[in-house]
Order: structure tokens, then sequence, then C-alpha cells
RNA sequence: GGCCCCGUCGUCUAGUGGCCUAGGACGCCGCCCUCUCAAGGCGGUAGCGCGGGUUCGAAUCCCGUCGGGGCUACCA
């Protein structure tokens, strides 16, 4: 074993002993069955859908358990960092409604940066090696890959174990001769001798149950290379100081997870700490030509937060999307239950679901429809400030106006409107009721017409004019109607389908074709909401108005 | 290659030996309503990966097999 006063003088001479930490961050004070949970969002990427849905779930059991939910950033990997992600980080967590118990700035377990916790890990690394549970190691990256490339040749498992870890039982005057000529080097955990007796593991998942696999033999890296500052450790090494120092009780995480169990268990012991519970959850998956796989931020930008926080899907329907995919049972309540029911680990899914955004976006009309229209106004105009500013700047001029639009078919009725899926989808659904974002139709043979009817520009004319020569803003949806059909009657349209359908050379079209041209005056679309509604909403100076360019040929 | 996880309609799921000729939701298709679309109402389509066992009886238990996913990094 290496002398332990070269070891220490790898160290600060005043860095704190375990005990010094252990005093620090004592045992919470938390009734029975308080679990404390965190996500550690790792800041070389975006956090995507999947991130969310795990901090959903820890979010949720922390406070169905009275428990703390704790965010970590997991910035151990500096040289993959990403620009801006701690901001989105904010942004998503703000958006889905997870605020952290503890965080950065506040919480009496931090800092909650990995990067920001050099000292705290160098004393358990400083340990490890003092009871001869770690070692220094100066394998080079060409001597590992070659390592690497000879085990495969002779079809031995991968890995730094036994003979082939080169440094494991090195001289410890060939260590001090190293260390002494400053060349870099990583510490690497001694992984126990396997045994028959421990070559195996069992463990309980919260999600899955009794699961077992091989033991670890591999020699892991703990503390990353010397020559890098800060020293910083592995994911693994870090989850077995941090968890155990911020006193987490249950590690919820993806089941990509399940295989450094072994090694986790073997660091937990190592380091004296007492086991944390896992629960391993079924990662989300994305749809590819031939199967799925698993959601990725780095090739599924579509997958980012971003991309739904952009499109405006709401909040509360994400959540509700995802707390069912979490739960079935939850998918089967209605939406306010849903979001306050627990999530049970014992009924997570344990295969891996497809994103559906169809079932999101159903799920989302559903709960925009129930919103009264002062609501979606307020949210739209929010979302629209950084996603649409033209739209931003219309709805703040025209509230009104954006009121009334809202308000068609939407209340007071049974069924509601459903044509609204995400906020975006606002100005496709209502922008033609803004003067300032319709553009009226040149005249009778303007393309969007050409499209939708094959009526012929001199009779669109004699229709619309005598429409528009005799036309009233009448508040009765019935007798509103009946002027338009009065209208393309004495014009040459047939007065029901089946009029023209029993003598189609008579006419121009039926009431069909001649309510399209109304329809494609006044909204621009061959598809709207119903069109007295639209009327009275826009007034009768735009209706004469938007009408009055098809009075001409 | 080795190890691990998983496998019910297209998708998400209910289902833990008889309540299952497998239930629900989304999608899709049809019909109704109708001045269009959306919504709504009604109806329909579609599944236990495969092969062996165990059992009076299996989606449910066992074995094998195939398929998908993951780990095997000084990434998390």
């Amino acid at each position: 074993m290496l002398d332990r006063a070269v070891i220490d003088s790898l160290f600060p001479a005043d860095l704190p002993e375990p005990a010094d930490w252990e005093r620090r961050y004592p045992p919470r004070q938390l009734p029975e069955g308080a679990a404390v949970t965190r996500f550690g969002p790792s800041p070389t990427g975006f956090v995507h859908i999947g991130g969310i849905y795990t901090a959903t779930i820890d979010r949720d059991v922390a406070t169905h358990s009275s428990g703390v939910y704790l965010l970590r950033v997991e910035d151990t990997d500096q040289a993959r960092e990403v620009a801006g992600a701690l901001e989105q980080f904010a942004r998503a967590f703000a958006y889905f409604d997870l605020p952290p118990d503890e965080a950065e700035g506040h919480g009496a377990y931090g800092p909650y940066h990995q990067s920001a916790r050099e000292q705290v890990y160098l004393t358990y690394v400083r340990e490890l090696l003092r009871t001869g549970q770690a070692y220094p190691c100066f394998a080079t990256k060409e001597e590992l890959a070659e390592i690497t490339a000879r085990q495969q040749a002779a079809k031995l498992p991968t890995g730094y174990y036994g003979t082939w870890a080169l440094w494991r039982d090195a001289a410890p005057e060939d260590v001090a001769a190293k260390l002494a000529a400053g060349d870099a080097y990583v510490v690497r955990f001694r992984a126990p001798e396997l045994t028959a007796a421990n070559a195996r593991v069992r463990f309980t998942d919260a999600i899955r149950g009794e699961l077992s696999h091989e033991a670890n033999r591999n020699d892991a890296v703990i503390l990353k290379s010397s020559d890098a500052s800060p020293r910083l450790p592995t994911y693994h090494f870090a989850h077995a100081v941090d968890d155990h120092l911020m006193r987490v009780t249950l590690v919820i995480r993806g089941e990509e997870w399940i295989s450094s169990v072994p090694l986790h268990q073997q660091l937990f012991a190592a380091l004296g700490h007492e086991p944390v519970t896992y629960a391993h959850i079924a990662p989300l998956m994305k749809q590819i030509s031939g199967g799925k796989r698993k959601l990725s931020k780095r090739k599924d930008p579509e997958a980012s937060v971003e991309h739904y926080i952009a499109a405006g899907y709401p909040s509360a329907a994400v959540q509700y999307y995802l707390r069912g995919l979490a739960n079935g049972r939850l998918a089967e309540l209605p939406l306010e239950q849903a979001l306050t029911e627990p999530i049970r680990l014992d009924q997570c899914g344990v295969a891996g679901p497809l994103v559906d955004l169809v079932k999101l976006e159903d799920i989302s009309a559903d709960y925009i429809a129930a919103l009264p229209g002062e609501v979606v106004l307020a949210i739209v105009a929010e979302w629209a400030i950084t996603y649409d500013r033209e739209l931003a700047e219309v709805l703040a001029t025209e509230p009104d106006l954006a009121l009334r639009a809202l308000a068609v078919e939407r209340e007071g009725v049974a069924n509601p409107r459903k044509d609204l899926r995400k906020w975006s989808d606002f100005r496709s659904a209502y922008g033609f009721f803004f003067p300032q974002l319709f553009e009226r139709l040149q005249g009778p043979s303007d393309a969007r017409i050409g499209e939708a009817s094959a009526v012929d520009v001199s009779a669109i004319s004699a229709f619309i004019g005598d429409l528009v020569a005799s036309y009233r803003h009448l508040d009765d949806p019935r007798e509103w109607f009946d002027q338009i059909r009065a209208a393309s009657v004495r014009n040459g349209f047939a007065a029901s389908p089946k009029d023209y359908k029993a003598d189609p050379d008579a006419y121009h079209g039926s009431i069909r074709e001649a309510s399209q041209l109304v329809r494609l005056a006044i909204t621009g679309s061959t598809r709207s909401p119903d069109l007295h509604a639209v009327a009275q909403a826009l007034g009768a100076d735009e209706v004469l108005g938007r009408l009055s360019v098809l009075a001409v040929a």
C-alpha cells in the first residue's frame, strides 16, 4: 500500500476529514417514510422531455411523502458543457412547475453544483487511498485502448481489472516516482476481489422489484485526471458521496443505470455509507424507422423542452400526459385529479413508452377548450411576446376583438371548439379575426377561391354584390343565414344540396358552394367556426368590407 | 461478444391462473348532425412476438427462442 505521507501530499493540508462533512451535513429530521429525491441534470445539453418526466416523478414522490426534492447540477464533465444550459434548466422547471425544495442558492446541503464540491470529493478520495480501496493510475489513453483491443481479440470482458489493471498492484516506489515526476494520473477504485459468494449481487428496485446482476469487477475511475482543475469525480463517485451527504434516500433515474448498481453499491460500502434505494424508470422512447430508441438530447432536438415551450403546449397538459405515462391509472382520471393524485413507483411501467405527440395534442386540446376565453387570451398573449411578436402586438391593441373571437363556439356552449392544441395554433385558428393579420381577398379571381370553388367569376360577383347591397347585420343566426340563402337563390344557386343534385346543370351550385364563397371572403379559408358568430365578432363594417372585394368582377 | 432490462391493438395502457370469445384512451374507418371545419353522438377496425411445457384451465407460472432497448468511457 502507498505510504500515508505520499497520499496526503497529494491533497491540500487543510482538507477536511469525512467526519467534518458528516457534521456539516447532518441527517435530516423528517417524518417517517419521507423520501428525499433528487434530479441531476447535466449541463452538457438541454433538458429534454424525459428529464421533465423524471423530475415530475422526483417532485411528486417527495411531495407526497412529506420529503424533500433537490436539484443538483451534475457538471463534472466540464469539457462537454454547453453554454446556456443552466438558464434553460431554470426555464424548463419554471414552465412545468417543478420547483425544487433545495437547489443552488437555497438549501443547507449545498453547494448544489458538483463543480463546486471539489473539496468534498477529495476528502473521500483521500480516504479511499488511505485505506487502500483506491489507487492512482497512470495508464495512458493508448495503453487503455490497447488493453481493450487485446481483450476483445481474446473474447474477454473488456475493462480495467485483475491482471489487466496495470497500476492496481504497482510497487509503491514506482508510484512514488511517477508522482514525483509530476505525471498525470486518475484515481481508480479497487474493486473487491470476486469470489463465488459475491460474484452476483441482488438488490430491490422500487419499480422493478428484485433484480440481480453480475458483480462489478472493474477498477472504475473515481477521480478524473490530475492535469485538470477543478479535480472532479466521475458520476459514480459523485453519486456515492453526494447522495449520502445530501441525505438522499431514493434515487430515481433512468434504467440505463441498472448496470451500474453493483459498482455503486461497492462504492457506498467502501465509503461506509448507508445504501440508498433505487427506482429505475423506463426511458421515454422515440419512434424511428424500423423501431424505437431512447430519446436522446443530442440526436433529438425536437425532444428538447424548448420545443414544447415554443410550440406552446400548456404545462398542465404536458404534466397530465407524462403522469399518465408514469402511472396508467392517472391517465384514466380527469386532469385536475390526475395532477394531484400521487404517482406510485410500484405502478410505473417497466417498458419504455413512445412519446406520442398526437395523444398529447388531444389532451392539450381538451384542456384548452375548458379554459375561459380571458385565460386563453392572457396565456397566448404572454407566450406570443417571446414566440410571435406580431401576434403579441395585435393582441395588445385588440383585446376585445380577441375575446370576441375566443368566445365563438366556445362560451356558453355544451361542446366548446377544440381548435387550439397549443398556443402556436392561435394564429392559424383565430388570426383571420384581426384585420391586421387578415389578408383580404384580391377579388373573385383570388387564388384562394380558385383552389376551393368552381363557381365562375361573374356568378360570384353577382351573388356577393347582391348580398352586399341587401346585407343586414342580424342578431338571429337563422335570419342572418337566410339572407345569404336568399341572395344565393336570386343569383342562380340551389337553396339546398338536394335541389342541386336533382338538376346540377340548372345551378352554379348549391347553398353549400354559396356559403363557402361567403366564408372565403370573411375568413380566407373554407374551414372556419360558425359564420354568423364570426360575423358578429367582426362587426358589420368589417364583414361588408371583406365581402365587397368580391362584389366586383 | 459479455452482462442487464423489456415484450398485450398502430400508440399509451388495464390485466398478477377461471370475472378475458382480452377492457379503456388516442389514432384510423364508417354513419349521423350540417352552410365548411372542429367538436359532438353512434358504430367499426385492430393486440397477448414465437415454440414448448405446468395446469381441468395461461395474457398471467416455467423453459427456450426471437425481437427491441441499455451498459460495457477520465459522458452522464
